[in-house]
Formats: structure tokens, sequence, C-alpha cells
DNA sequence: TCTGGGGTCCTAGGACCC
DNA sequence: TCTGGGGTCCTAGGACCC
């Protein structure tokens, strides 16, 4: 038999709440709400566990936190800052194994191995890794262990917040029958609903029905669900960060749009942040989506293939108001909501045809001109480092084109 | 009571081709 | 007056996650 693998989950608890406590330390021991303005049409991203005491949950509508804890700290996100914290605790984590996958800015999965003493080992590493964040970071981190990335996940979830939970091999089972069957990642209200339609409340009753009477509900995920319901799950941890697949942008507005004008002049700002972002992915685009959501809340995408792949936030505004005034056409309603999202991405290559400088030089500009807008925007919140933290290796397109920079 | 913003993946129907 | 069958691409919508 196998030798058993021992898989770590860690989750920064209450991250961005914890971290606005970290570096203003008068706010520790009380409610704590960091999300949208106050007012305003945002939702919690995140709340202290004071807060949490009041009902408050992420997700959920800022007004209705207001209600329910109207003497709360109510303080907007700095995704600036929580990604430096994410950089340091991410530093922590591969210190403990050179096999981490990073799931969020707040969570990871970590193989512990090869061959691990249990339970032994695997505990030692997940006091460790409290420790040292705690001491390091000034965050309190739980920690789930287990021999997949499923129970482990689990654990940590009940183990929050600041706990340590070990389920030891041949526990898996036995640990997730008696939870409700939404404990499971990957099945969240509507599968719940379902199941609880089906009278399947527990994990350990989804485990004993036949895969085949799943498939009504989970589709081609039967057997996979079936199999994690029982404890099973052979994925392993992948450290390779992947290519995003879409890049995109969307805005919630502070009153409904019904200006035709208005409503492009927000598409073309979608666009153009979607483009520059884009191009310090060092990546094209070819399909365009928008997505609509009116007063009502009724949401609806189109999408549009374009003839050639593009990186200009010209061409993918042109493309987005065509296909959201066609919805505007059909719908007549005021507009809550406009997304733009470019897909079909592919590393960024310049057509250099041998007679036609155009494309390079459009290119050129381009980059020019993002250089100016992240000067202007140096104080300002989302600073990414271009070309690695989506993933994206530096392509031979971007050497080129900054090379031709240099010139 | 009012419902963010960033994503990924799956399904289903229609077009189109062989 | 009868209309297959499979594969692939495209689009729309929805579930789910943090």
């Amino acid at each position: 038999m196998d030798a058993q693998r021992a898989v770590l989950h860690a989750d920064l608890d209450a991250f961005f709440a914890a971290a606005e406590v970290r570096r203003r330390p008068e706010l520790a021991g009380k409610p704590l709400i960091v999300g949208g303005r106050p007012g305003g049409r945002g939702v919690v991203s995140s709340a202290s566990y004071e807060a949490r005491r009041y009902g408050i949950r992420s997700g959920m509508p800022i007004r209705q936190a207001e209600r329910l804890c109207p003497q709360a700290v109510f303080l907007p996100v700095d995704f600036a800052y929580y990604r430096e914290l994410a950089a340091q605790f991410r530093a922590i984590l591969s210190d403990l194994s050179s096999l981490v996958e990073h799931l969020s800015i707040d969570e990871a999965c970590l193989e512990l191995g090869p061959a691990p003493r249990w339970p032994e080992e695997p505990a030692a590493a997940g006091r460790r890794l409290r420790q040292r964040v705690r001491a390091e970071l000034g965050l309190s981190v739980t920690v789930g262990i287990a021999t997949n990335r499923t129970v482990a996940k689990v654990a940590a979830d009940l183990a929050k917040p600041d706990g340590l939970r070990l389920i030891p091999p041949g526990q898996e089972a036995t640990f997730l029958a008696p939870l409700p069957v939404d404990y499971l990642p990957g099945i969240g209200p509507n599968a719940a609903r379902r199941l609880r339609e089906l009278g399947v409340r527990t994990l350990g009753q989804l485990a004993q029905i036949p895969p085949y009477w799943l498939r009504v509900v989970f589709g081609r995920r039967a057997e996979e669900v079936h199999q994690r319901a029982q404890g099973i799950d052979p994925r392993p941890v992948t450290p390779e960060e992947r290519a995003p697949k879409s890049i995109g942008h969307e805005r919630t507005f502070h009153r409904d749009l019904s200006e035709r004008s208005e409503i492009r002049q927000a598409l073309r700002e979608l666009s153009e942040k979607t483009a520059r972002e884009m191009r310090l992915e060092g990546l094209q685009g070819q399909v365009v989506s928008v997505k609509v959501r009116f007063d009502d809340f009724t949401t609806l995408g189109r999408q549009r293939r374009l003839a050639r792949p593009t990186i200009d936030g010209r061409e993918i505004a042109e493309a987005a108001v065509g296909l959201a005034f066609e919805l505007l056409d059909e719908w007549r309603r005021p507009v809550r909501l406009l997304g733009v999202r470019v897909s079909g991405l592919a590393p960024l290559a310049v057509q250099l045809a041998l007679f036609d400088p155009r494309p390079l030089r459009a290119l050129l500009l381009l980059r020019a001109l993002d250089r100016l807008a992240a000067r202007r925007d140096a104080a300002g919140a989302s600073s990414r480092r271009p070309g690695t933290a989506l993933g994206y290796p530096v392509g031979p397109a971007r050497l080129l084109v900054s090379a031709l920079e240099r010139r």
C-alpha cells in the first residue's frame, strides 16, 4: 500500500479585517467590517469575529450589516495592502514545502511529504506554520490536515477561527458523514437545495446513494462528488500558476444609468482598464463579453468573437458597446451594473508584417500610455507586478517589445 | 433587505461540416 | 415525403468559489 499523503490546508482568519486590525491595533476587539461604503450598494468582504456575532457574514449587503450592527467600524477594501501581507504569508508557506498551491489571496494547500510519519510530522508542521504566521505577520491562520485536499479543507473550515484540526488516515469518511452536504466544496446553495428535495441532508447520506442517482443534480460530476463525500480525493497539489483564461472588469453604479452616453462612457472605461491589464500581462484576446444588470437585477450577457485578437481598449469598447446596446434595445430598463471581459487569451504576438510597421507602432504607443497611467496611479490601489502576478511567464513577445522600447 | 467583483467550469442548443 | 450521426465551434446562462 502506498504511504499516506499529508495535505495541509491553510486559511487566514477573517483576512481583510485582521489585516486592518494589524495596522490599527486600536480596532482590536471591535466589530469591524471591510467592504463597500456604508449606505452604498456594496457587500461585506470580510468581517471580524466580533462583527460576526451580530450575524454579519461576507457577501451580505453592507446596508443590512449597518442595520445589524450600527456601531461597527466600516472600512474600505485595500487590496494593495492585503497583497503585500499575502506575499509574506506565501514566503512562509514555501519554507514549509516546495509543493504549495495558492487557492486565493488568503488560502493555500501544501503537500507535506513525500512519506510523512502520521500524525506527528504533519501536526508539527501545522503548529510550526501557525506559530510563524502569528509571530511574523501578527495574523492567525487556521490549518486543516488530512490525506487529501477535500478533507483538509473541510477540516480547516471546521477548525476556524485560529485552530488546527487533523484527520488521521482512515477517518475521512466518518469525519465527513455527519456534516451537512454544503460543507463539501463544490456543493453550493443550489445543489444543497436539490439534494434536500431528494431527502439527502448529510454527506454520509450522500455517500450512500448510488452515484447514478446523483446525475440529475451533478451531471458528469456525479461520480467525483460521490467519491469526495466519502473522503476520497486523488487530486494532486499543483504548484504551477495557471495562465488566466479571461480578464475583465465590472462596476455597479451608485445610481442606475439610463442615458446611452453614460453607458457608452462607462463601457469605454471598463474596456480600457481591461486592455491595460492584458498588456501588462502580455496577453491578447479575441472574445469580448459584456454583462448588463438592470435595475430589477435581471442579469444578461452577450459575447462576440472578433476577427482578430486585440489588445486595444478602443476595439474592445466598440464591440462591448455594440453588444450592450443590443440588450438595451431589447429591454429598455435602467442599468445597475456593466461588465466587460475578454477571453480567448494568448501570449501577445505582434504581427511583424515586413512592410507595415503600424501594428508595432500602435503597440508601442499603447504601452507608453500605460506607463503614463501607471505613473498617474502610482499612489493608487492596484499595482500588480507585470507579467508575473497572474502567473503568465514573461513571454518572447514581451521581451521583444521591451527591447524595442529601450532602443 | 438588498443583493460586489474577480474568476472558473459546466450545460445546452444551434450552426456547420463531413 | 423524409429527413442520420458525430464532431466541433459558438453563444447564453448558471452554479460555484473567495
